[in-house]
DNA sequence: CGACATTAAATGCGCTTGCATTAGATGTGC
DNA sequence: GCACATCTAATGCAAGCGCATTTAATGTCG
């Protein structure tokens, strides 16, 4: 069904419905394409799972150590799987724990250079498969 | 970053790869909210999780019975999930599973009076669950 | 016909996830 | 100061997933 065919039903609500659910099956189907491609290619290449390759990019992006609160308020995890995967990060030396000072109950979260040099070796591989599967219908920007 | 900045940017390949990434993260955080409210509302509304759901609504789209086979091309899991979830559709009565006479390795999977009833009861959930979801920013149809 | 590859669905297994809870640190009110 | 609520991160636990394998049926080729 095209845009003018939605447009010009004359009934908005079944429009809007519709849309809804083909944006639904979109956000679906390249989530799970993107997802198990990610796994593959970010796994057999580089040793890291979507989860921990996007833990460490997000702190590179901010460039410092984070609170694993801040943390959780940007990757799409629970608390519990945030802890987990930096558990793991920290197991393969690639981030390190420490207390923060100010409030004890706290955790930072740093990047190690090794963690620096895999995120930098990644970063290529992740663009690559996402480029492959969303160039063609990118979002165009909200 | 606008859009007119990037178009104006000069530089078309950092554009599409900026978009390509934006896509990515608007994919990731919807997925995940709407995973997890469908899980919530079908959960606790219709003792469905959202795999249960989803081939359900394939099967009654379809409007017969169809192969497991069929079922997987449509449906974002792998066999091997797709064939619990109908295992657990099935302890649920909601639907039943047959041999297939023309070829006895395969499944057929019928959906039950119970299945229909049950996915006409939670389709409205799902939808309202969706339009909160993405009736703000849609995709404008691909 | 008979051996061997192929296909469909089910199952063993390990991993990651979320929910609920716990342990420890911090804030609040009397 | 002290009891109690709140907050942070970690952990026990069960559920769902994907990969690899298995079981059984079907094709295929000599």
């Amino acid at each position: 069904m095209s845009l003018h065919e939605i447009y010009g039903s004359g009934n908005l609500r079944d429009m809007d419905e519709q849309l809804v659910v083909d944006t639904w099956h979109y956000v679906l189907g390249r989530h799970a394409k993107a997802m198990c491609a990610l796994e593959r290619e970010l796994g057999d290449r580089h040793g890291l799972g979507p989860s921990e390759f996007e833990v460490l990019d997000r702190i590179v992006h901010h460039d410092r150590k984070l609170r694993i609160q801040e943390l959780c308020e940007e990757v799409h995890l629970s608390q519990s799987a945030l802890s987990r995967v930096v558990a793991r990060l920290e197991k393969a030396s690639l981030v390190s724990r420490g207390v923060c000072d100010a409030d004890r109950r706290g955790v930072f979260v740093c990047i190690t250079d090794e963690g620096r040099s895999r995120h930098a070796e990644a970063l290529p591989t992740q663009r690559a498969v996402l480029t492959e599967i969303f160039a063609d219908t990118p979002i165009p920007a909200h």
